[in-house]
RNA sequence: GGAGGUGUGGCCGAGCGGUCAAUGGCAGCAGACUGUAAAUCUGCCGGGCUAAGCCCUACGGAGGUUCAAAUCCUCCCGCCUCCA
């Protein structure tokens, strides 16, 4: 069963979804994204979402499931993820974990937190006191409520300041209390880690060439279209790499090659920070992305033995319900290559 | 040909006699990360060491003035602007 669920991982532009694509197709698997921003309807070019014929031609799970406007989170992720997984798993086919968002991963490896989800109130009040009191003010209030958390956290971190205060207020609990309660590695999803990885240099111009095709492909075309069709520039779409790069663009603040630069810049820096996640997360088989051969056949093997493990358990089973005594030995876990 | 300006670490850009291996910013590197994570944040960032200290090489090049120069002077080289 272990051999059943693949996570295929690594930074942006190392050949992820192609090779998702591939061993699916091989072992008849199905595609579960892992990925923040291609649940996204309408972001498709800049999150380098599969064609629609490559979805047609292996089934995708968590793609093009929210509203732009919509907020997705790592406990989100990890609730749908194990739906979609009891349920490729009941169909007795091969899960295909693709993404490059570590927190999501580990949400579903480790098992995350019932932190309770964002509290719009709660947030809106918060921000307003970001404006008038500032970030200190909010960093020394936290610092009262969850000392615990405050410690583990940069005066400057926004976003964590107010999301632990957001917990606090929200739940009349500190943040450091629920987590507590609930760490990391508390529960589990076991699978098989894969990572596609190459050298930093040959990945910066991989980045430098696929923000190039996805210019041709009409990425421009895309974020207007958006715009025109009133999706809100902060909507938490909008986050992702190169969108808000090219819509500064086409508001004409700034020019074509200074946001060009920007978004290969930020793309780089993404990757570099998705390989700082990954190479600590225990369990990853790294691969070398430019030859991927090797890795899908041991995939394939994988799943073949799998397989042979799971025919020989039911042969046993089957055995055994006839229970003829003495009948001749049936399936055996060995067996040819 | 004449007048003026300018040349700083990978890039941009401060400094304009000592407290300067040189403020900032960018890029780069390393790291953190519990519901915004393609987000957010932190550290390092001339080289070498018996490293909270020391040594070496550095502010276009060569000289010079000073106890002391990226900072002042002379000449040379490159770039820019204006007048011819």
């Amino acid at each position: 069963m272990l051999s059943r669920i693949f996570a295929i991982v690594g930074p942006t532009a190392a050949g992820k979804s192609a090779l998702a694509l591939e061993f699916a197709a091989a072992v008849g698997g199905e595609i579960v994204n892992a990925d923040a921003l291609q649940v996204y309807r309408g972001f498709d070019i800049g999150t380098a979402k599969p064609s629609v014929e490559e979805q047609r031609s292996v089934p995708h799970h968590l793609i093009d499931i929210l509203d732009p406007a919509e907020r997705y989170s790592a406990g989100e992720f990890s609730r749908r993820a194990h739906e979609v997984l009891r349920d490729i798993e009941r169909r007795g086919k091969v899960a295909i974990l693709v993404g490059g968002s570590g927190l999501y991963l580990r949400a579903l490896w480790s098992g995350i937190a019932p932190l309770p989800a964002s509290d719009a109130a709660v947030r809106a009040m918060l921000l307003v006191r970001l404006e008038s009191a500032g970030l200190p003010v909010l960093f020394d209030e936290l610092a009262r409520v969850d000392p615990a958390t405050a410690r583990r956290l940069g005066r400057g971190d926004t976003q964590r300041i107010l999301r632990a205060l957001e917990v606090a207020l929200a739940t009349g609990e500190p943040l450091s209390s629920w987590i507590a309660r609930q760490p990391f590695g508390a529960s589990a999803v076991a699978m098989r880690k894969v990572g596609l990885t190459l050298p930093r240099g040959v990945l910066y111009d991989a980045i430098a060439v696929r923000v190039r095709s996805m210019l041709d492909r009409g990425w421009l075309d895309e974020v207007r279209e958006l715009l025109e069709r009133g999706v809100e520039r902060g909507s938490p779409a909008f986050q992702a790499i190169g969108y808000r790069q090219w819509v500064e663009f086409l508001d004409g603040e700034c020019e074509f090659e200074t946001a060009l630069q920007r978004v290969v810049t930020l793309t780089r820096r993404f990757a570099k920070r998705q390989e700082t996640w990954f190479r600590k997360e225990a369990g990853i088989v790294w691969w070398d992305a430019r030859s991927t051969g090797e890795c899908l056949a041991s995939m394939k093997e994988m799943v073949e033995m799998a397989d042979m493990t799971e025919l020989a358990r039911i042969a046993k089973m089957t055995e055994q319900a006839e229970f003829t005594g003495s009948a001749e030995p049936a399936g055996s876990p060995d067996g040819g290559g």
